[in-house]
DNA sequence: ATCTATTCCTGGCTGC
DNA sequence: TGCAGCCAGGAATAGA
């Protein structure tokens, strides 16, 4: 399940082998994965120069001589090169020195171009590392759902998805069901503080494999094995060694350490 | 306006 | 061994 750190590590590979070549032509084999170009995007990208290659939140764009192109990956969606086609094979882009193989088993990614950044996404919230203390700390007095709904949601700050949002909380020693009116400056700033070190350090890691999870040369990341509490229900908590237990939050699978994360 | 529940999708797992 | 039934979840959508 791709979030920021997964995505920034893909960005980070394939931005060198993207920029500058052209989409000699594109080719979509599961209409499903388009969102509103149903039928047009290969005539929308064929002879497209890729002019840079970013990331926004979750998303890849590929910045386009004319217009972008955004990639959301959902849960399952790989972007590879120069594999060979297979069931799961929703599109491929055949590039100048090489194919872009768009891969995803559930399909609850997708595939958009735009003549400019949809507004839906633009209106996104702050990337993570880019809002204040200040900011971040009177946003959550505003909403009084739990925390962990607030960070999934990406109007508040975008990119951080369910694993890093339990890894942020059980840094912060924030329960997850807390509700985030009732979250006062000092423990706002200490999540804020482990949203971003979770993240780099999940970035310095090439990102988490948990289901499958895989960059832009099949290669896994390693920081599933830093994980303290995510998928590990019934085991110790490296802080205090209470087993750690697994619950519902906002229709999500939540880990979290009961003695360490107090209602 | 804010929040919650439902829907999409398929491979993998469980239990009979 | 086979298979029905359930589960995983990002984000759009519908509903409260």
């Amino acid at each position: 399940m791709p979030e920021l750190p997964e995505v920034e590590t893909i960005v980070r590979d394939i931005a060198p082998r993207l920029e500058g070549r052209h989409i000699q032509f594109a080719e979509v084999y599961s209409p499903l994965v388009l969102r509103n170009n149903k039928g047009s995007l290969s005539e929308a990208l064929a002879g497209r120069k890729i002019v840079t290659v970013g990331r926004h939140g979750k998303h890849v764009l590929l910045h386009l001589d004319r217009g972008v192109l955004v990639i959301h990956l959902g849960m399952t969606g790989k972007l590879l090169f120069n594999t060979e086609p297979t069931r799961h094979t929703r599109a491929i882009f055949s590039l100048d020195d090489s194919t872009l193989v768009y891969d995803d088993i559930r399909m609850f990614g997708s595939l958009e171009w735009s003549a400019a950044l949809p507004e839906r996404i633009d209106r996104l919230g702050p990337e993570p590392f880019s809002i204040t203390d200040t900011e971040f700390a009177a946003a959550l007095r505003k909403h009084r759902t739990s925390i962990k709904a607030l960070i999934l949601n990406q109007k508040l700050i975008r990119g951080v998805g369910n694993i890093y949002t339990d890894e942020a909380l059980w840094r912060a020693q924030i329960h997850p069901k807390t509700s985030a009116s009732r979250i006062r400056k000092e423990r706002a700033l200490r999540l804020l503080n482990a949203i971003t070190s979770v993240l780099n350090e999940a970035i310095e890691h090439r990102g988490s494999s948990v289901s499958d999870y895989v960059d832009a040369e099949g290669r896994k990341g390693g920081f599933q094995l830093r994980h303290n509490v995510y998928g590990r229900e019934g085991k110790p908590c490296p802080r205090c060694e209470t087993p750690i237990r697994r619950i519902v939050v906002a229709q999500r699978g939540t880990h979290y350490c009961p003695k360490c994360q107090r209602a």
